[in-house]
DNA sequence: TAAGAGCATTGATAATAGTCAAGCACTGAA
DNA sequence: TTCAGTGCTTGACTATTATCAATGCTCTTA
């Protein structure tokens, strides 16, 4: 693993806890991994022997049910962990498949190296504990939006909580991903922007969005 | 804490990695709670101070949709533990509210005292990580059931997956409870199960359900 | 520049679930 | 035994979303 990555490595959350030698030791173990766009890396019940850091570029991880179709869980951005909460299990196996949303850079951990030395920095298990405290309170807030809300309440709460201090912002993922990770189909996103922009709540230009009307908008994330 | 419990909050996952002299300090700064059925034992947004053990009774955690609405995230069952990952996070809120189900006894636990004595036995972190991480499992396995399936999906995958070997089951929850925690309408959740009986895929009284035909039950699970 | 691929949009229709209102059935208290 | 309360069921209607099919719009590549 080149020097170049260290620096990168040390500022991700995850890793703060760890003295400069250990930091070392983990780095020499880990792996770099270039992946195209669309391309696996790993599927959906693999055996885990490594979590994963983002480098460059963005990550889907999703599920596929039995006729096929893709659901988004979550979309892993540079600088993110994932899959690190996997290795405290007995014979994991992944929950979701792993692709590339753009070519990305990742760094892959062994998973029981890892392991052994969090038993020497009891310090790094309280961070971990408070990164995977922080996924299990967002995996309850998606679950609380995917049931309490219809989908123009998703979309606008997605908007008012991305937008910048101007009520701009910009779509990161093709409209199709984040319709999955919405869990509507491409359509129904389609036909709510159509209504959010016929109502002048909000502006839409390609994958530029602007809020118009805040209370609105509002009005339409609440129930 | 009357000695009474220590054999049970023993046997108790979390807790099974602690040596004696630890857990004798840890269940002398805990408490016993007594709660009557629909009693809150906090309410979603409270600051976090401590975490809770089931001794007896089942604790429902919910959230409050701002018109009101409930939806049931999670039924804990008696010597299951709950909120033990907000500890970890800098100035804790409960995401949910928590109230028993029926009269329940409840153990909760001081955080901060809790996480000191974490520092001291680093196995026990490695514990708590792994049960962290099986409630991220299911939280990512609910997200998955919430999205690609429909009402009759959910509710299908739901009965295989507790009835027993013969096909039977015997629903632990009101049938209003469980179309929460399903995220659909007690309605909607009364008419599949018309739609299951007329079928004659499952017989149902009152809350005793039994599998007629497990291929066609199967089916309804799958899209 | 033209062709084609891939994503996004739109229309028409069907499936699914929610809402409101009424009735039923069981339970526990008077 | 009767009554009230609660939870469950059903009906009629509405709202929301999915599906299928066609078209439009970029962006790349020859």
């Amino acid at each position: 693993m080149p020097a170049l990555y260290k620096e990168f490595v040390k500022k991700s959350h995850l890793f703060s806890g760890f003295e400069a030698p250990l930091l070392d030791k983990i780095l020499s173990q880990s792996n770099l991994h270039k992946i195209k766009k669309e391309q696996v890396l790993f599927s959906q019940g693999d055996s885990v022997h490594s979590f994963y850091l983002v480098l460059s570029g963005m990550v889907k991880l999703f599920r596929v049910s039995p006729d096929g179709q893709e659901k988004v869980i979550e979309v892993v951005n540079s600088g993110e962990t994932f899959a690190e909460a996997l290795m405290f299990m007995e014979n994991p196996h992944f929950p979701v498949t792993a692709a590339a949303l753009s070519e990305a850079q990742v760094i892959s951990f062994n998973a029981s190296d890892f392991l052994s030395m969090l038993k020497q920095s009891p310090e790094t298990s309280l961070v971990l504990l408070g990164s995977m405290s922080q996924r299990i309170r967002g995996l309850v807030q998606e679950i609380d939006n995917l049931s309490v809300q219809t989908g123009r309440q998703r979309l606008s709460a997605y908007i008012i909580e991305r937008a910048d201090d101007e009520g701009k912002l910009h779509l990161p993922i093709a409209k199709s991903v984040l319709a999955s990770r919405l869990s509507i189909k491409p359509e129904t996103f389609s036909r709510i922007i159509k209504q959010l922009r016929n109502s002048e709540t909000i502006k839409i230009d390609g994958a530029d969005i602007e809020i118009i009307d805040a209370d609105q908008l509002e009005d339409f994330a609440m129930v």
